[in-house]
DNA sequence: TCTTCCCTCGAACGGATGTTCGAATAATTG
DNA sequence: CAATTATTCGAACATCCGTTCGAGGGAAGA
């Protein structure tokens, strides 16, 4: 019988099996990315037939887009669960810094993959994972905001554009981050945290002395 | 003949054919990712035949390095260039940011190239890369230690973890930044350049209030 | 025990993959 | 012009790809 996890009754032997799966093939599309991970990999990997797997899911990509989904929807979870507990806005900016890298360092492959291979899912697929993407960088405008709220408006900065910078500066790690010899996440949050919200060198007050740079040839 | 090139003698139509096949196969590598362009994608694209291709490289990662390797020496020499141009480190570590923006928007293909099929090299392909990419960060955080001089080393912040902060906000810009709707580059520039040198809020001043948040579950 | 699902698998499908080879053509040189 | 070199190409190679099919085994409920 076909078996689309969506409209399948839940049975824990299935449930237990299936986050298997999505964690080996996890670890798999990590490694060697998306497209150049076979899924006679991920059979091998996850102890299957190569035929058994498609009991889980219908196409390769559905299966990272559970993956994708499943980590995503963890992330989005756990934020909104502790967020309430903060009132001051710069207080929850240094809690969702450190939730994401928090989660991100946790569940390395996932979220790698989610980082990393957006672009690899296409129609539904695609625009689902998109707007959670949406969502989530709205909810850090939305800190900025009210971060900016004594601030004469003229003033303010852009709230998307920098959402989009102290998203950048986390997701980064992926590129980077060695667990054995970085430092570890309470560090990592602080530092990445404050950087973001007094800026590296506090000692000067903005506005860029010089005007706008030559355009270059080539 | 076999023809690698960096043993054969210059020749301005080789040179010209080649920079061609590049340039067409960035584009299909950015638009498809490096796994799934094919050779015939990319012998379509530059109206050569499969086996032609086979006479500018030796392996379709070659190509990918030679992409790469070209991409990273010409933003380099541009920096290298201009750098000298300045004296005071805050306003280095600005025109840093506006090359490196600069550079990724005028050849996005490459660079996107370059900072999302990194681990697509192997070998000495991959090791070349890093270097030049661990030498990048090097020249950031020159930079930034300048920058620190005047401060008491112990409130000095880790150089290279900041390094890497910021070039994450500027890489990260390929997975969102459209050049009709978003910021030009000259105010691309001044917003990272001044978010990281001042901070989001920089009106109040930095050490986090709170301790280290709680380990959560899961 | 028998029956009915749930789960697994071997084998095969058509097609796409990167790369090679030797011949053919175009450009350059003497 | 002829001769040599530089460049291109069609055809084929072996291998791998994602997916499907029908049959078979195993668990669970009656």
């Amino acid at each position: 019988m076909a078996a689309t996890p969506t409209t399948r009754l839940a049975s824990d032997r299935y449930d237990a099996r299936l986050n298997e799966i999505l964690l080996s093939s996890a670890q798999i599309f990590a490694e060697k990315g998306f497209h150049n991970a076979s899924m006679r990999d991920i059979a091998r990997a996850t102890r299957t037939s190569l035929a058994g797997l498609y009991y889980y899911f219908q196409t390769k990509e559905e299966l990272l887009y559970l993956i994708s989904c499943f980590a995503f929807d963890q992330v989005t979870e756990l934020l909104a669960q502790h967020l309430s507990e903060y009132s001051d806005p710069r207080e929850k900016l240094r809690f969702f810094v450190f939730n994401h890298l928090h989660f991100f360092i946790r569940h390395w492959n996932e979220t790698k993959v989610l980082a990393h291979e957006a672009d690899s899912l296409h129609g539904k697929y695609f625009d689902e994972i998109m707007d959670k993407k949406r969502r989530y960088v709205t909810r850090i405008e939305r800190i900025l905001t009210e971060l900016q709220q004594h601030i004469p408006e003229s003033r303010r900065k852009d709230a998307r554009l920098s959402a989009l910078c102290l998203l950048g500066m986390m997701n980064w790690i992926y590129t980077w981050y060695n667990p054995k010899k970085d430092a570890n996440i309470h560090k990592l949050a602080d530092v990445m945290a404050s950087l973001f919200l007094d800026g590296f060198d506090s000692t000067k007050a903005s506005s860029p002395a010089s005007g706008p740079f030559q355009e270059q040839r080539l």
